[in-house]
DNA sequence: CCGAATCCGGGGAGATACTG
DNA sequence: CAGTATCTCCCCGGATTCGG
């Protein structure tokens, strides 16, 4: 069509990498939490009331998850009553350029996809 | 922080339509998809055989999830025996940028994420 | 060749109750 | 306050079979 350039950048083994990084960006929850951190750091249940409707196990999966990848960093202060801060890591910022980006493609977009999904819905049946 | 503004991008409702458009992205087959007809429309069986370990109802269910978002045009060619084409619609051609902008990101990240992952995978446990 | 329908197993996600 | 543990339910996704 009217390529430039063949993308070579799905292509192969590639395509796992990227697959994984796409499957956490697709993730209900990481993304809302990083770009909530992208604000600065937060304590555990202020981003439990923050993200509504995130039950307790799925915050905490979720923040290991995001630990693991080295997007965030946990920090736990060994006060009375604990606290433990999160962060995110210079990889976990860089992250929200493209995903800004493609939050901007879905706004601007919401629209024709809805509409799309009225015409599909409103045909044969 | 060091924001220069505060993202309102993902804010509020917005939340909501732009979870959507991340699940799409973050599932499994259909930015794969996407990619492989940004090189030009594709019958049915051809993606089948490009797309490596999908199965046939997945792919079905794929093309029709994208169908409906406005993303993939199907064309039937009512020849026997039976030809489909699948092709980008502006829509879906459009939401290549953003995707390949998250894609190149997640290639060039991959390293310092898995080596996140050892790091994290060997402490305690 | 393209797709629908059905059956079925595994994992994700909520609710709840318990520890340090 | 910040988790962990357990249970359960539900949906996704594969395999298979049938239809146009």
């Amino acid at each position: 069509m009217d390529d430039t350039e063949t993308p070579r950048n799905l292509a192969h083994g590639n395509c796992r990498k990227v697959s994984r990084v796409l499957a956490r960006v697709g993730d209900k929850w990481s993304v809302l939490i990083v770009m909530l951190l992208g604000n600065g750091p937060r304590r555990f249940s202020e981003i439990r009331r923050m993200v509504d409707g995130i039950s307790q196990r799925m915050l905490t999966l979720t923040l290991r998850g995001l630990e693991r990848d080295g997007m965030v960093k946990r920090t736990v202060y060994p006060t009375v009553p604990p606290r433990v801060d999160y962060e995110l890591t210079p990889l976990g910022h860089s992250l929200r350029e493209p995903v800004e980006a493609l939050g901007s493609w879905a706004l601007a977009n919401t629209h024709r996809i809805e509409e799309a999904q009225r015409t599909f819905d409103s045909r044969d049946l």
